[in-house]
DNA sequence: GTACTAACTGGCCGACCGGTCAATTGCTTC
DNA sequence: GAAGCAATTGACCGGTCGGCCAGTTAGTAC
């Protein structure tokens, strides 16, 4: 089989770069981060970028492309795994949401400079994610167990805005007197996003 | 008194290039910048910026500064003319940050582009309008009007977080399925979050 | 008017940016 | 082992970046 001791290794140098790119990406933009130093902290010379990926654009191209595929991978098997719409599962969603986002941090400062650059990227398979999902609460409402007095479109939004800039900002508002931890926020969240989204008799 | 028809106005100068920066710091955030074209851009010379700001990183300080001195200005009238802690205080002040935030794009943006930069810029400023947010949701829960097991500071930070990412990540979401207009947004947001503070009997 | 200061200009600088290229080296195939 | 090719290297490129500086000019104080 393919020995992988040996001196060349174009996959790993490929992973390799990626790597060190999203890590300077994620810390700085696209603007801010140097060819030289990306080089540099993944231990390859500048040529060999231009060799594998072309350009620093398509690298970062390429870079946005393997995050975003990890955050619909993980978000379609979520989806899947999900079960009856009711009130339960929107609560077990945002959990899950606000849970992925905390640990993968990359993701969402990823997301943050695409947005910045207007970068309208991946809208398809987002659009297809929220499309699922406000199905989802379109049918709890049908059945009494969510409000139906609001777009479904923007409980979902609500949720993942919310969960987006608790860890988007979160060197902003760490600081505010009498924050909590994640545990206590997502608590206090789901406290009165639920007791909105309850239908009243 | 200071005859203004004259070849020389280095306030005029420095408003000029301060104007011209904001703008271009706004769409492409700090590295992407270039001063030859923000010298263009400002109809100075390059040499100009370095008289009237040191550096480029300087300018960007400057650009900040008085962006933030207009936004908590504003946040402070906002706060003054306030009256009694109730439910009804918390929605219009809701709707006021809302409306502040779709009247000053720059400031979203200014914003976002310092959390990603981890600025920790304006952290005093910011915290005393929390805190008085904060209280004032404190004040309320005690008179019973509303709910009172959910931490005050995280009802304060859950709509201003909300606020924030619906206009800072406008690209993204403006072409989910199904989403609605500014207005539409804000009022089913209301909806929910005004009944999820609710206190119930 | 003279002296002084600050605003302003144009030219220039070294550094370093992203990117190219010819040459070399290590694998694979036959 | 010869041939072919992709991986890899280091030297090198033109462009332009942020910044500096000597010199000029307009306003001001006396």
């Amino acid at each position: 089989m393919t020995q992988k001791i040996q001196t060349r290794d174009p996959e790993l140098t490929r992973a390799r770069i990626l790597d060190a790119a999203e890590t300077l990406f994620v810390e700085q933009g696209f603007s801010a981060v140097k060819l030289s130093a990306l080089a540099r902290s993944a231990e390859v010379t500048k040529s060999l970028i231009h060799h594998h990926f072309g350009s620093k654009e398509q690298l970062w191209e390429a870079v946005k492309n393997r995050a975003f595929e990890r955050y619909f991978t993980a978000q379609m098997a979520m989806l899947e795994e999900a079960g009856e719409p009711d009130a339960a599962l929107l609560r077990s969603s945002v959990e899950a949401y606000f849970h992925f986002l905390r640990d993968n941090p990359g993701v969402v400062r990823l997301f943050a400079w695409t947005h910045l650059e207007g970068d309208n990227h991946c809208g398809e398979l987002d659009n297809q994610l929220v499309g699922a999902g406000a199905e989802w609460v379109r049918q709890a409402q049908k059945r009494g167990l969510l409000r139906s007095d609001v777009n479904p479109t923007h409980v979902i939004a609500m949720f993942v805005m919310t969960c987006t800039q608790w860890f988007e900002a979160k060197c902003h508002h760490q600081h505010w007197p009498g924050i909590g931890s994640d545990a206590a926020f997502l608590e206090d969240f789901l406290k009165i996003f639920m007791e909105g989204v309850t239908p009243r008799g």
